[in-house]
DNA sequence: ATGAAAGCGCTAACAT
DNA sequence: ATGTTAGCGCTTTCAT
C-alpha cells in the first residue's frame, strides 16, 4: 500500500493537517516544519491520493473536450492546443470524440454527467441553436464552432465572414476576377459555410466585382474528396475562373489536385486559397495559401473563459472572436 | 447538491447497499426491488459520484496514453484507435504528449504517479532499453514503438523488418532494381529505421539484387521536409534509381514532391512506397502505396493486454507483433 | 436477498 | 502556526 498523509505526519512528527498545508503550499508554515515534512514526503515517496482529494474537494482537475474525431487534422491540432492551454492551468483534458451522428452527439453530451469533469469545451458538430436546451451539462460549458451563436454558454469562434472576405480580397488584390467559391452548403446562412460565403460576397461587392452564382459550388462535406469531386464537376461544366476561394484546406487540396491533373497551373492559371492553416498546407505542391483562424488563440481563450466560469464567474454568455490572418504561400504567388 | 445513494435509498425504501448492488449490476436482487430502485434513480436523476467510487475502489477507470504529439497524423490516428479500444472496456484515456526532449519524456513518465491512472500505454519516443529502469510507473504498463524490445513490460509492435521487406519486394516485383532506401539513421540497428533498413536489405538479397550503399539515404527526423531535403540531395548527387522505399509516409510524400518538381514521373520514372498508411496517402498526387502496419490492431491488442495486467495477470513480459499488409496505390502502379 | 457499519485519504472548519 | 475532528459518497466486509 502506498503511504498516506498519516504516514508522512507520523514520520515528520506533525499532524496530518500540517502535511496537507505543505502539500498545498499553504503560506503560514514555519520553514523548519516545512522542511521536516518535505523530507518525510521524499523519504516515503509520498504522492497525494487524487481520488481522495477529488472526493473531498468536489473537483476533479479535469475538463472534457467534446469534438469531432482526431483523424481530422484540424481537430487533432485543436486538441493539442487545448491540452497545452489546459496544462497551464493544471488541468487534464478528457477527449470525447463525435462520430458525426446526431444521436451519438446527444448521447455523448448526456454521458458527460458520469464523467465528472469540472468543465466542458464543446466543439459543436451537428446540433443547432434549437437543440441548445438539450445541451444540459452540470458544469460550466464553452462552445466552439459555428453552429451555435448566442446560445446558452460562452462561445469562442473563428471570424468566418471576415476571414473569407480577407481570403477573397487576397485573390482580388492579385488581379483575379473570376473567383470560384468552393464549399457552399445549399441554403445555409449561419454555420461556417454560410458565413464564409457571406464574406466572399462582401469582398466581391466591395471591389465592385459582380457576383456570379455559377461560381458558387456546393458540396456535402468538407473533405478532400468533396473538393476534388466539386472541382471535377466545375471543370466538366466548362466554367471559367482564375481563382478559387476554398472554404477549408481539405477542399482546397482536393480541388488543387484535380486542377493539376487537368493540366492547369497553380497559381499561374488558377490561384487558390484555403482556410484553417492545417499543417499539411505547408507541404502540398504547391504550398497552399490559407487563412490562419487563430486556433491556438481559440484554445487559449476557451480554456481561460472556462476556468473563469469554473471559478464562479456569473455573467451573461459571451461571444469571443479570435484574431485571424492571411497566410500567403505558393498557391497565390504572383509573377 | 446532486442526489446521493442515500437519497435514492430513502426514496426507494431500501438500504444504500441495495442501491449500490443495483447500480453495479449485482446479480442477486429481487426483480421488484431492482425496479423500485431503478425508478428512484430515474426520478432523482441520480448519477454515481465517480470520485467517491474511485476512492473506495482504488481504481480510476482511466488509462494514460503517453505518446508523441497529436499533430503527427500517425499518432493522432493511434490515439483515436486507442480511445475506441479503451471505450470498449469502459476505460477513459488520458493523453500525455511528448515533445521530443528526453528530459521532458522522463518528467512525463515520472508525473504519471500523480495521474492516478490504472494503467499506462507508452509509445516510446526517446528512451532506450538502457533507460528502462527509469520507466518506473506504479501501474501496469504496455510499451509501443520500436525503441525498446524485451524490456520490462509487454510490448506491442509493428513488424518493421517484415513490412519493409514486403515494401521492397513490392517494387522488385514491378521490375524495379535500383531502389533508394529513404530514411536510414546512421549506425542504428534496432529502432524502426534500423529494422526497416534490415528488411530492405533482406528483400534485395532474397532477389539477388546487389546492395548499393549509395542508395541508402540518411535523415535526421521522419518529417516531410526531411524526405524532401534528402531527395534533393540525392537528385543533386546524380544518383540513378527507379524506385524508393521510404521508411514512412511523410518522408515519401516529401520526396515525391521533389521528384515531381524535378520533372520525374511517379510511378513511370520512379515508383515510390511509404510506410504507415496515414490518411493522407489516399489523397496525395499520385496516391501513395504504403505498408499498413496494423495500427488499429496494435491499439486493440495494447488495451487488451493492459487490461489483462490490470486484472492481475502475472507472467513474463510478452512481445506481440501486429499483422501488416501492403497497400498498393498509384505511386507503384504498373503500365 | 438485503441491511448496518466501517473506512478509503483527503480537505476544511474550527480550535488553540 | 499547528492540531482535532468531521465528513465527502461510495464499496465492502460482516450480519441476518
Amino acid at each position: 500500500m502506498s503511504p498516506t498523509m498519516h504516514d508522512v505526519a507520523r514520520l515528520a512528527g506533525v499532524s496530518i493537517k500540517t502535511v496537507s498545508n505543505v502539500v498545498n503550499d499553504y503560506p503560514h508554515i514555519r520553514e523548519s516544519t516545512r522542511e521536516r515534512v518535505r523530507a518525510a514526503i521524499a523519504e516515503l515517496d509520498y504522492v497525494p491520493n487524487k481520488a481522495a482529494r477529488n472526493l473531498r474537494s468536489g473537483r476533479s482537475g479535469a475538463i472534457s473536450l467534446v469534438m469531432p474525431d482526431l483523424r481530422n487534422p484540424y481537430f487533432a491540432e485543436l486538441a493539442d492546443d487545448v491540452m497545452r492551454a489546459a496544462a497551464e492551468h493544471g488541468l487534464t483534458v478528457l477527449i470525447e470524440q463525435l462520430t458525426g451522428e446526431r444521436e451519438q452527439e446527444l448521447q455523448t453530451l448526456h454521458g458527460l454527467r458520469q464523467r465528472a469533469a469540472d468543465g466542458v469545451i464543446y466543439s459543436v458538430l451537428n446540433l443547432d441553436l434549437e437543440d441548445a436546451d438539450q445541451i444540459d451539462v452540470p458544469v460550466p460549458l464553452v462552445l466552439l464552432g459555428d453552429r451555435i451563436f448566442h446560445g446558452p454558454a460562452d462561445h469562442v469562434t473563428i471570424q468566418n465572414a471576415e476571414g473569407a472576405k480577407a481570403a477573397t480580397e487576397h485573390l482580388l488584390e492579385r488581379g483575379r476576377r473570376r473567383l470560384l467559391a468552393l464549399g457552399a452548403h445549399e441554403g445555409e446562412v449561419l454555420g461556417s459555410a454560410g458565413l464564409r460565403l457571406h464574406g466572399y460576397r462582401e469582398a466581391l461587392e466591395a471591389a465592385g466585382v459582380p457576383f456570379d452564382p455559377d461560381l458558387v459550388t456546393h458540396v456535402g462535406r468538407w473533405h478532400r474528396v468533396d473538393g476534388a469531386e466539386a472541382m471535377r464537376e466545375v471543370v466538366a461544366r466548362g466554367v471559367t475562373f482564375d481563382g478559387v476561394v476554398a472554404f477549408n484546406d481539405s477542399l482546397a487540396l482536393g480541388a488543387m489536385r484535380v486542377l493539376l491533373d487537368a493540366g492547369l497551373r497553380v497559381p499561374e492559371d488558377v490561384a487558390i486559397i484555403g482556410f484553417d492553416d492545417v499543417d499539411e498546407t505547408r507541404y502540398s505542391q504547391p504550398t497552399l495559401s490559407t487563412i490562419d483562424p487563430g486556433r491556438a488563440e481559440i484554445a487559449r481563450r476557451a480554456v481561460e473563459v472556462l476556468v473563469e466560469r469554473m471559478n464562479g464567474l456569473a455573467s451573461p454568455p459571451r461571444e469571443i472572436a479570435a484574431p485571424f490572418s492571411v497566410v500567403a504561400r505558393e498557391s497565390t504567388a504572383t509573377g
